[in-house]
DNA sequence: GGACGTTTCAAACAACTGTTTAATATACTT
DNA sequence: AAGTATATTAAACAGTTGTTTGAAACGTCC
Protein backbone atom coordinates (compact mmCIF):
# COMPACT_ATOMS: atom_id res chain seq x y z
CA UNK A 1 0.00 0.00 0.00
CA UNK A 2 1.79 2.91 -0.94
CA UNK A 3 0.31 6.56 0.17
CA UNK A 4 1.47 9.47 -2.36
CA UNK A 5 0.41 13.01 -1.08
CA UNK A 6 1.98 15.96 -3.56
CA UNK A 7 4.45 16.29 -0.64
CA UNK A 8 5.57 13.02 0.41
CA UNK A 9 5.76 10.71 -2.52
CA UNK A 10 5.94 7.33 -1.24
CA UNK A 11 9.40 6.68 -2.87
CA UNK A 12 10.54 9.19 0.33
CA UNK A 13 10.31 6.27 2.67
CA UNK A 14 12.27 3.60 0.57
CA UNK A 15 14.87 5.78 -0.20
CA UNK A 16 15.48 6.87 3.36
CA UNK A 17 15.06 3.25 4.55
CA UNK A 18 17.89 2.69 1.98
CA UNK A 19 19.94 5.39 3.99
CA UNK A 20 19.19 4.06 7.21
CA UNK A 21 20.36 0.45 6.46
CA UNK A 22 23.40 1.08 4.28
CA UNK A 23 25.36 3.80 6.68
CA UNK A 24 25.60 0.69 9.39
CA UNK A 25 26.29 -2.11 6.77
CA UNK A 26 29.14 0.57 5.11
CA UNK A 27 30.63 1.59 8.29
CA UNK A 28 30.80 -2.40 9.29
CA UNK A 29 31.80 -3.27 5.85
CA UNK A 30 33.56 -1.02 4.08
CA UNK A 31 32.52 0.51 0.54
CA UNK A 32 33.95 -2.06 -1.41
CA UNK A 33 33.03 -5.11 0.79
CA UNK A 34 29.31 -4.10 1.43
CA UNK A 35 26.81 -5.18 -1.27
CA UNK A 36 23.85 -3.65 -2.68
CA UNK A 37 21.97 -7.11 -2.14
CA UNK A 38 22.30 -6.96 1.79
CA UNK A 39 21.60 -3.25 1.86
CA UNK A 40 18.70 -3.53 0.16
CA UNK A 41 17.73 -7.05 2.11
CA UNK A 42 18.65 -4.79 5.62
CA UNK A 43 16.08 -1.92 4.26
CA UNK A 44 13.94 -4.68 2.80
CA UNK A 45 13.43 -3.31 -0.65
CA UNK A 46 14.35 -4.54 -4.40
CA UNK A 47 17.72 -4.66 -5.47
CA UNK A 48 17.05 -1.96 -7.96
CA UNK A 49 15.63 0.58 -6.13
CA UNK A 50 19.60 1.48 -5.14
CA UNK A 51 19.81 1.85 -9.24
CA UNK A 52 16.63 4.16 -9.33
CA UNK A 53 16.87 6.32 -6.58
CA UNK A 54 20.72 7.17 -6.17
CA UNK A 55 22.22 6.71 -9.82
CA UNK A 56 24.57 3.50 -8.52
CA UNK A 57 26.03 2.46 -5.32
CA UNK A 58 28.89 5.25 -4.97
CA UNK A 59 26.30 8.05 -5.04
CA UNK A 60 24.12 6.16 -2.43
CA UNK A 61 27.64 5.57 -0.38
CA UNK A 62 28.06 9.84 -0.90
CA UNK A 63 24.76 10.25 0.21
CA UNK A 64 25.30 8.60 3.53
CA UNK A 65 28.38 10.25 4.33
CA UNK A 66 27.01 14.06 3.91
CA UNK A 67 23.88 13.02 5.96
CA UNK A 68 26.62 12.16 9.34
CA UNK A 69 27.79 15.51 10.67
CA UNK A 70 24.43 16.52 11.31
CA UNK A 71 23.33 12.82 13.25
CA UNK A 72 26.81 13.11 15.47
CA UNK A 73 26.81 16.81 15.98
CA UNK A 74 23.03 15.55 17.26
CA UNK A 75 24.51 12.66 19.56
CA UNK A 76 27.44 13.96 21.18
CA UNK A 77 26.97 17.79 20.98
CA UNK A 78 30.41 19.87 21.02
CA UNK A 79 30.21 21.80 24.64
CA UNK A 80 29.99 25.09 24.43
CA UNK A 81 32.93 27.70 25.23
CA UNK A 82 32.42 28.60 28.70
CA UNK A 83 34.06 28.34 32.20
CA UNK A 84 38.00 28.31 32.40
CA UNK A 85 40.20 27.19 29.27
CA UNK A 86 41.25 24.42 31.69
CA UNK A 87 37.72 23.28 32.02
CA UNK A 88 36.56 23.66 28.12
CA UNK A 89 39.93 21.49 27.12
CA UNK A 90 38.65 18.88 29.08
CA UNK A 91 35.22 19.00 28.07
CA UNK A 92 36.02 19.23 24.31
CA UNK A 93 38.40 16.37 25.11
CA UNK A 94 35.60 14.19 27.16
CA UNK A 95 33.30 14.86 23.69
CA UNK A 96 36.07 13.78 21.34
CA UNK A 97 36.85 10.44 23.33
CA UNK A 98 33.08 9.60 23.47
CA UNK A 99 32.63 10.28 19.76
CA UNK A 100 34.64 8.21 19.21
CA UNK A 101 34.85 5.57 21.41
CA UNK A 102 31.03 4.95 21.75
CA UNK A 103 29.74 1.43 20.87
CA UNK A 104 28.89 0.49 17.84
CA UNK A 105 25.08 0.97 18.40
CA UNK A 106 25.50 4.18 17.45
CA UNK A 107 29.07 4.42 16.67
CA UNK A 108 29.00 3.53 13.07
CA UNK A 109 29.15 7.32 12.14
CA UNK A 110 32.63 7.47 13.61
CA UNK A 111 33.36 4.02 11.77
CA UNK A 112 32.66 5.37 8.41
CA UNK A 113 34.45 8.37 9.59
CA UNK A 114 37.69 6.55 10.18
CA UNK A 115 37.24 4.09 6.95
CA UNK A 116 37.11 7.74 5.20
CA UNK A 117 40.83 8.61 6.98
CA UNK A 118 42.33 5.61 5.66
CA UNK A 119 40.70 5.17 2.20
CA UNK A 120 39.66 8.42 1.40
CA UNK A 121 36.51 8.77 -1.46
CA UNK A 122 35.09 11.73 -2.92
CA UNK A 123 33.52 12.49 0.02
CA UNK A 124 36.78 12.99 1.83
CA UNK A 125 37.37 16.82 1.54
CA UNK A 126 34.16 17.96 2.62
CA UNK A 127 33.69 15.82 5.75
CA UNK A 128 37.54 17.36 6.79
CA UNK A 129 35.94 20.86 6.59
CA UNK A 130 32.48 19.91 8.14
CA UNK A 131 33.48 17.75 11.16
CA UNK A 132 37.01 17.80 11.49
CA UNK A 133 38.05 21.60 10.93
CA UNK A 134 35.39 22.83 13.17
CA UNK A 135 36.42 20.36 16.18
CA UNK A 136 40.41 21.56 15.09
CA UNK A 137 39.42 25.22 15.42
CA UNK A 138 37.76 25.06 18.62
CA UNK A 139 41.11 23.01 20.58
CA UNK A 140 43.08 26.19 18.77
CA UNK A 141 40.83 28.50 20.14
CA UNK A 142 41.03 26.70 23.56
CA UNK A 143 44.38 26.59 23.29
CA UNK A 144 45.51 29.82 22.24
CA UNK A 145 43.52 31.06 25.37
CA UNK A 146 45.69 28.78 27.22
CA UNK A 147 48.81 30.11 25.71
CA UNK A 148 47.76 33.20 26.72
CA UNK A 149 50.14 35.11 24.09
CA UNK A 150 51.26 35.21 20.33
CA UNK A 151 53.18 32.32 18.68
CA UNK A 152 53.73 31.13 15.60
CA UNK A 153 50.72 29.60 13.91
CA UNK A 154 52.19 25.92 13.45
CA UNK A 155 53.69 25.50 17.45
CA UNK A 156 49.19 26.35 18.15
CA UNK A 157 48.82 24.05 15.22
CA UNK A 158 50.88 21.39 16.66
CA UNK A 159 50.29 21.49 20.28
CA UNK A 160 46.45 20.60 18.99
CA UNK A 161 47.79 18.12 17.24
CA UNK A 162 49.51 16.56 20.06
CA UNK A 163 46.02 16.67 21.99
CA UNK A 164 43.52 14.93 19.11
CA UNK A 165 46.39 12.37 18.43
CA UNK A 166 46.23 11.08 22.33
CA UNK A 167 42.19 10.86 21.41
CA UNK A 168 42.31 9.22 18.10
CA UNK A 169 44.56 6.81 18.95
CA UNK A 170 42.91 4.62 21.63
CA UNK A 171 40.28 5.01 18.44
CA UNK A 172 42.46 4.19 15.59
CA UNK A 173 44.57 1.25 17.90
CA UNK A 174 41.95 0.17 19.86
CA UNK A 175 42.64 -3.05 18.74
CA UNK A 176 46.21 -3.08 19.91
CA UNK A 177 45.71 -1.19 23.01
CA UNK A 178 43.45 -4.06 24.07
CA UNK A 179 45.92 -6.66 23.76
CA UNK A 180 49.00 -4.76 24.99
CA UNK A 181 47.26 -3.87 28.31
CA UNK A 182 46.01 -6.59 30.35
CA UNK A 183 42.27 -7.01 30.20
CA UNK A 184 41.30 -6.92 33.75
CA UNK A 185 43.12 -3.27 34.04
CA UNK A 186 42.10 -2.11 30.62
CA UNK A 187 38.47 -2.58 32.21
CA UNK A 188 39.22 -0.56 35.26
CA UNK A 189 41.67 2.29 33.78
CA UNK A 190 40.48 2.61 30.32
CA UNK A 191 37.27 3.92 30.16
CA UNK A 192 36.78 7.09 28.38
CA UNK A 193 36.08 9.78 31.51
CA UNK A 194 39.87 8.15 32.68
CA UNK A 195 41.50 8.57 29.42
CA UNK A 196 39.62 12.08 29.30
CA UNK A 197 41.37 12.91 32.72
CA UNK A 198 44.77 11.62 32.00
CA UNK A 199 44.69 13.25 28.23
CA UNK A 200 43.90 16.58 29.77
CA UNK A 201 46.23 16.36 33.28
CA UNK A 202 48.86 15.20 30.45
CA UNK A 203 48.10 18.11 27.92
CA UNK A 204 48.14 20.82 30.59
CA UNK A 205 50.99 20.02 32.13
CA UNK A 206 52.97 19.92 28.68
CA UNK A 207 51.71 23.47 27.74
CA UNK A 208 52.53 24.44 31.47
CA UNK A 209 55.95 22.80 31.15
CA UNK A 210 57.04 24.06 27.77
CA UNK A 211 57.12 27.10 29.34
CA UNK A 212 54.26 28.15 27.18
CA UNK A 213 51.95 28.82 30.12
CA UNK A 214 52.49 30.57 33.08
CA UNK A 215 52.34 27.56 36.09
CA UNK A 216 50.58 30.17 38.39
CA UNK A 217 47.73 30.86 36.05
CA UNK A 218 46.65 27.25 35.62
CA UNK A 219 43.14 27.36 37.14
CA UNK A 220 41.88 30.39 36.67
CA UNK A 221 42.07 31.44 32.93
CA UNK A 222 39.08 32.66 30.75
CA UNK A 223 38.84 32.14 27.53
CA UNK A 224 39.67 34.95 25.10
CA UNK A 225 40.55 35.22 21.67
CA UNK A 226 44.00 35.37 20.49
CA UNK A 227 45.46 35.91 17.12
CA UNK A 228 48.50 34.24 15.78
CA UNK A 229 50.76 35.46 14.08
CA UNK B 1 65.72 -22.00 -18.04
CA UNK B 2 65.38 -23.99 -15.22
CA UNK B 3 68.36 -25.00 -12.36
CA UNK B 4 67.38 -27.32 -9.68
CA UNK B 5 69.62 -28.77 -7.54
CA UNK B 6 69.22 -30.70 -4.76
CA UNK B 7 68.53 -27.42 -2.35
CA UNK B 8 67.56 -24.53 -4.59
CA UNK B 9 64.36 -25.76 -6.78
CA UNK B 10 63.60 -23.68 -9.00
CA UNK B 11 60.16 -22.95 -7.45
CA UNK B 12 61.79 -21.48 -4.55
CA UNK B 13 62.85 -18.00 -6.96
CA UNK B 14 59.35 -17.76 -8.20
CA UNK B 15 57.90 -18.83 -4.82
CA UNK B 16 59.91 -15.46 -3.22
CA UNK B 17 58.76 -13.29 -6.14
CA UNK B 18 55.07 -13.49 -5.71
CA UNK B 19 56.14 -12.86 -1.88
CA UNK B 20 57.81 -9.52 -2.82
CA UNK B 21 55.72 -8.31 -5.54
CA UNK B 22 52.53 -9.03 -3.45
CA UNK B 23 54.14 -7.00 -0.11
CA UNK B 24 53.37 -3.60 -2.05
CA UNK B 25 49.93 -3.77 -3.68
CA UNK B 26 48.34 -5.66 -0.44
CA UNK B 27 49.79 -2.27 1.05
CA UNK B 28 48.69 0.10 -1.62
CA UNK B 29 45.04 -1.89 -2.40
CA UNK B 30 44.37 -4.07 0.95
CA UNK B 31 43.59 -7.85 0.80
CA UNK B 32 40.56 -7.39 -0.80
CA UNK B 33 41.13 -5.04 -3.53
CA UNK B 34 44.38 -6.51 -4.85
CA UNK B 35 44.19 -9.00 -6.65
CA UNK B 36 45.70 -12.36 -7.56
CA UNK B 37 46.27 -11.03 -11.58
CA UNK B 38 47.46 -7.91 -10.56
CA UNK B 39 49.93 -9.54 -8.42
CA UNK B 40 50.84 -12.56 -10.54
CA UNK B 41 51.48 -9.87 -13.59
CA UNK B 42 53.88 -7.79 -11.14
CA UNK B 43 55.75 -11.02 -10.37
CA UNK B 44 55.89 -12.05 -13.62
CA UNK B 45 54.45 -15.62 -13.31
CA UNK B 46 51.50 -17.19 -13.87
CA UNK B 47 48.17 -17.05 -12.31
CA UNK B 48 48.22 -20.43 -11.07
CA UNK B 49 51.14 -20.31 -9.40
CA UNK B 50 50.04 -18.83 -6.30
CA UNK B 51 47.50 -21.71 -5.41
CA UNK B 52 50.36 -24.14 -6.58
CA UNK B 53 52.88 -22.11 -3.70
CA UNK B 54 50.38 -21.16 -1.54
CA UNK B 55 46.86 -23.20 -1.58
CA UNK B 56 45.17 -19.48 -2.19
CA UNK B 57 45.17 -15.61 -1.70
CA UNK B 58 45.06 -15.47 2.45
CA UNK B 59 47.86 -17.29 3.11
CA UNK B 60 49.55 -15.56 0.43
CA UNK B 61 48.75 -12.80 2.27
CA UNK B 62 49.78 -14.36 5.54
CA UNK B 63 53.13 -15.06 4.63
CA UNK B 64 54.06 -11.50 3.47
CA UNK B 65 52.81 -10.08 6.72
CA UNK B 66 54.73 -12.27 8.40
CA UNK B 67 57.61 -11.39 6.99
CA UNK B 68 57.11 -7.65 7.69
CA UNK B 69 58.81 -7.22 10.97
CA UNK B 70 63.06 -8.43 9.82
CA UNK B 71 62.20 -5.91 7.29
CA UNK B 72 61.32 -3.23 9.09
CA UNK B 73 63.66 -3.89 11.58
CA UNK B 74 66.56 -2.95 9.24
CA UNK B 75 65.29 -0.23 7.38
CA UNK B 76 64.92 1.44 10.71
CA UNK B 77 66.46 0.01 13.75
CA UNK B 78 65.67 0.57 17.05
CA UNK B 79 67.98 2.91 18.58
CA UNK B 80 70.13 1.71 21.66
CA UNK B 81 68.87 2.20 24.93
CA UNK B 82 72.35 4.65 25.49
CA UNK B 83 72.84 8.33 26.50
CA UNK B 84 70.42 9.54 29.05
CA UNK B 85 66.60 8.63 29.02
CA UNK B 86 65.47 12.60 27.89
CA UNK B 87 68.18 11.60 24.70
CA UNK B 88 66.62 8.24 24.80
CA UNK B 89 63.28 9.29 24.18
CA UNK B 90 63.56 11.92 21.29
CA UNK B 91 65.65 9.10 19.63
CA UNK B 92 62.81 6.44 19.84
CA UNK B 93 60.29 9.15 18.76
CA UNK B 94 62.13 10.32 15.69
CA UNK B 95 62.54 6.07 14.79
CA UNK B 96 58.80 6.02 15.30
CA UNK B 97 58.04 8.35 12.84
CA UNK B 98 60.70 7.43 10.29
CA UNK B 99 59.44 3.88 10.20
CA UNK B 100 55.77 5.68 10.03
CA UNK B 101 56.00 8.62 7.87
CA UNK B 102 58.72 7.63 5.36
CA UNK B 103 57.87 7.68 1.37
CA UNK B 104 55.83 4.68 -0.15
CA UNK B 105 59.03 3.58 -1.69
CA UNK B 106 60.21 1.52 1.72
CA UNK B 107 56.86 2.04 3.51
CA UNK B 108 54.78 -0.02 2.46
CA UNK B 109 55.16 -2.32 5.45
CA UNK B 110 54.00 0.23 7.84
CA UNK B 111 50.98 0.64 5.25
CA UNK B 112 50.17 -2.98 5.95
CA UNK B 113 50.85 -2.45 9.39
CA UNK B 114 48.24 0.18 9.41
CA UNK B 115 45.64 -2.10 7.66
CA UNK B 116 45.95 -4.80 9.68
CA UNK B 117 45.16 -1.82 12.68
CA UNK B 118 41.85 -1.05 10.82
CA UNK B 119 40.74 -4.45 9.52
CA UNK B 120 42.43 -7.28 11.72
CA UNK B 121 43.05 -10.49 9.71
CA UNK B 122 44.33 -14.05 11.58
CA UNK B 123 48.28 -12.28 11.30
CA UNK B 124 47.11 -9.51 14.21
CA UNK B 125 47.68 -10.86 17.82
CA UNK B 126 51.24 -11.94 16.17
CA UNK B 127 51.55 -8.56 14.46
CA UNK B 128 51.02 -6.71 17.47
CA UNK B 129 52.79 -9.31 19.96
CA UNK B 130 56.29 -9.42 17.74
CA UNK B 131 56.13 -5.36 16.22
CA UNK B 132 54.06 -3.41 18.44
CA UNK B 133 54.96 -5.17 21.69
CA UNK B 134 58.88 -4.27 21.61
CA UNK B 135 58.25 -1.00 20.74
CA UNK B 136 55.56 -0.32 23.73
CA UNK B 137 57.94 -1.93 26.33
CA UNK B 138 60.93 0.31 24.95
CA UNK B 139 58.93 3.28 25.88
CA UNK B 140 57.82 1.61 29.02
CA UNK B 141 61.14 1.55 30.36
CA UNK B 142 62.62 4.96 29.32
CA UNK B 143 59.06 6.69 30.53
CA UNK B 144 59.37 4.38 33.77
CA UNK B 145 62.98 5.75 33.76
CA UNK B 146 62.19 9.40 33.50
CA UNK B 147 59.47 9.22 35.95
CA UNK B 148 62.19 7.62 38.54
CA UNK B 149 59.86 6.36 41.08
CA UNK B 150 57.05 4.11 41.10
CA UNK B 151 53.55 4.23 39.62
CA UNK B 152 50.25 2.39 39.06
CA UNK B 153 51.00 0.05 35.83
CA UNK B 154 48.37 1.81 34.07
CA UNK B 155 49.79 5.34 34.86
CA UNK B 156 53.06 4.09 33.09
CA UNK B 157 50.76 2.84 30.24
CA UNK B 158 48.80 5.76 29.29
CA UNK B 159 51.46 7.73 29.53
CA UNK B 160 53.37 5.70 27.09
CA UNK B 161 49.87 5.63 24.95
CA UNK B 162 49.96 9.33 24.93
CA UNK B 163 53.56 9.72 23.24
CA UNK B 164 52.89 7.08 20.60
CA UNK B 165 49.09 8.60 20.03
CA UNK B 166 51.07 11.74 19.25
CA UNK B 167 53.23 9.66 16.55
CA UNK B 168 50.68 7.55 14.84
CA UNK B 169 48.11 10.46 14.43
CA UNK B 170 50.35 11.95 11.85
CA UNK B 171 50.03 9.06 9.86
CA UNK B 172 46.38 8.08 10.36
CA UNK B 173 45.61 11.14 10.12
CA UNK B 174 48.03 12.45 7.37
CA UNK B 175 45.43 13.28 4.96
CA UNK B 176 43.57 15.04 7.51
CA UNK B 177 46.38 16.98 8.72
CA UNK B 178 47.58 18.12 4.85
CA UNK B 179 44.17 19.56 4.39
CA UNK B 180 44.02 21.24 7.98
CA UNK B 181 47.57 22.83 7.78
CA UNK B 182 48.27 25.35 4.75
CA UNK B 183 50.27 23.56 2.60
CA UNK B 184 53.20 25.96 2.65
CA UNK B 185 53.40 25.44 6.29
CA UNK B 186 53.09 22.00 6.43
CA UNK B 187 56.43 21.80 3.96
CA UNK B 188 57.75 24.11 6.41
CA UNK B 189 57.37 23.06 9.92
CA UNK B 190 55.66 19.30 9.68
CA UNK B 191 58.74 17.42 8.47
CA UNK B 192 59.89 14.26 10.42
CA UNK B 193 62.83 16.20 12.50
CA UNK B 194 60.75 19.23 13.18
CA UNK B 195 57.81 16.75 14.82
CA UNK B 196 60.16 14.68 16.63
CA UNK B 197 61.40 17.59 18.49
CA UNK B 198 57.84 19.13 19.35
CA UNK B 199 56.67 15.56 20.10
CA UNK B 200 59.77 14.98 22.63
CA UNK B 201 59.62 17.87 24.19
CA UNK B 202 55.82 18.01 24.70
CA UNK B 203 56.25 14.77 26.19
CA UNK B 204 59.01 15.50 28.60
CA UNK B 205 57.55 18.69 29.69
CA UNK B 206 54.17 17.00 30.36
CA UNK B 207 56.29 14.61 32.54
CA UNK B 208 57.82 17.11 34.33
CA UNK B 209 54.56 19.50 34.73
CA UNK B 210 52.55 16.46 36.06
CA UNK B 211 54.84 16.39 38.73
CA UNK B 212 55.88 12.78 37.97
CA UNK B 213 59.68 14.05 37.69
CA UNK B 214 61.84 16.56 39.42
CA UNK B 215 61.93 19.54 36.91
CA UNK B 216 65.57 19.56 37.71
CA UNK B 217 66.47 16.47 36.74
CA UNK B 218 65.64 16.96 33.76
CA UNK B 219 68.55 16.91 31.63
CA UNK B 220 70.47 14.27 33.53
CA UNK B 221 68.78 11.29 34.26
CA UNK B 222 70.36 8.05 32.78
CA UNK B 223 68.01 4.92 32.15
CA UNK B 224 67.58 2.67 35.32
CA UNK B 225 64.94 -0.64 34.73
CA UNK B 226 62.63 0.45 37.45
CA UNK B 227 59.83 -2.16 38.25
CA UNK B 228 55.59 -0.62 38.14
CA UNK B 229 54.07 -2.23 41.24
C1' DG C 1 68.32 -41.58 -23.15
C1' DG C 2 64.08 -42.70 -20.90
C1' DA C 3 61.20 -42.42 -16.68
C1' DC C 4 59.70 -39.61 -13.02
C1' DG C 5 58.54 -35.89 -10.01
C1' DT C 6 58.34 -30.87 -10.26
C1' DT C 7 57.06 -26.64 -12.24
C1' DT C 8 54.65 -23.67 -15.62
C1' DC C 9 51.07 -22.44 -18.55
C1' DA C 10 46.64 -21.09 -21.04
C1' DA C 11 42.16 -21.89 -20.45
C1' DA C 12 38.07 -22.68 -18.20
C1' DC C 13 35.21 -22.68 -14.02
C1' DA C 14 32.11 -21.12 -10.52
C1' DA C 15 30.75 -17.64 -7.60
C1' DC C 16 29.78 -13.04 -6.74
C1' DT C 17 29.38 -8.27 -7.94
C1' DG C 18 26.89 -3.76 -9.57
C1' DT C 19 23.80 -2.56 -12.94
C1' DT C 20 20.02 -2.72 -16.30
C1' DT C 21 15.72 -4.27 -18.28
C1' DA C 22 11.04 -4.75 -19.35
C1' DA C 23 6.95 -5.94 -17.30
C1' DT C 24 3.77 -5.09 -13.48
C1' DA C 25 1.60 -2.54 -9.86
C1' DT C 26 0.38 1.67 -7.57
C1' DA C 27 -1.56 6.21 -6.66
C1' DC C 28 -2.67 10.59 -8.30
C1' DT C 29 -4.87 13.64 -11.95
C1' DT C 30 -8.38 14.91 -15.12
C1' DA D 1 -13.22 5.70 -14.99
C1' DA D 2 -9.43 6.29 -17.94
C1' DG D 3 -4.86 7.99 -18.28
C1' DT D 4 -0.43 8.94 -16.70
C1' DA D 5 3.60 9.45 -14.18
C1' DT D 6 5.71 7.09 -10.51
C1' DA D 7 7.32 3.03 -8.07
C1' DT D 8 8.34 -1.89 -7.52
C1' DT D 9 9.59 -6.28 -9.01
C1' DA D 10 11.94 -10.64 -10.75
C1' DA D 11 15.05 -11.73 -13.95
C1' DA D 12 18.87 -11.29 -16.70
C1' DC D 13 23.28 -9.06 -17.95
C1' DA D 14 28.12 -8.10 -18.04
C1' DG D 15 32.20 -7.80 -15.64
C1' DT D 16 35.58 -9.26 -12.24
C1' DT D 17 37.16 -12.24 -8.90
C1' DG D 18 39.73 -16.50 -6.71
C1' DT D 19 40.44 -21.00 -7.87
C1' DT D 20 41.03 -25.29 -10.53
C1' DT D 21 42.24 -28.11 -14.44
C1' DG D 22 44.88 -30.96 -17.51
C1' DA D 23 48.38 -30.80 -20.52
C1' DA D 24 52.97 -29.28 -21.76
C1' DA D 25 57.84 -28.10 -20.42
C1' DC D 26 61.56 -28.79 -17.52
C1' DG D 27 65.38 -30.73 -14.76
C1' DT D 28 67.05 -34.74 -12.35
C1' DC D 29 68.19 -39.45 -11.53
C1' DC D 30 68.73 -44.25 -12.91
Amino acid sequence: MLRMTKHSRPGEETRQRIIDAAGPIFAARGFRKATVREICAAAGVNIASVGYYFGDKLHLYLHVVRGIRAKCEQAFPMPPLTGTADQQLKLVIETILQRLLTKESVGWEDQLMMREMHEPTEAFRELVEEYFRPQFDCLLIIVQSLVGHKLPAHQFEQLVLSIVGQCVYYRVGNKVVRQLIPEDRYQQHFDTASLAAHITSFSLAALTGMGYRDAISQACSPTQGVNTV
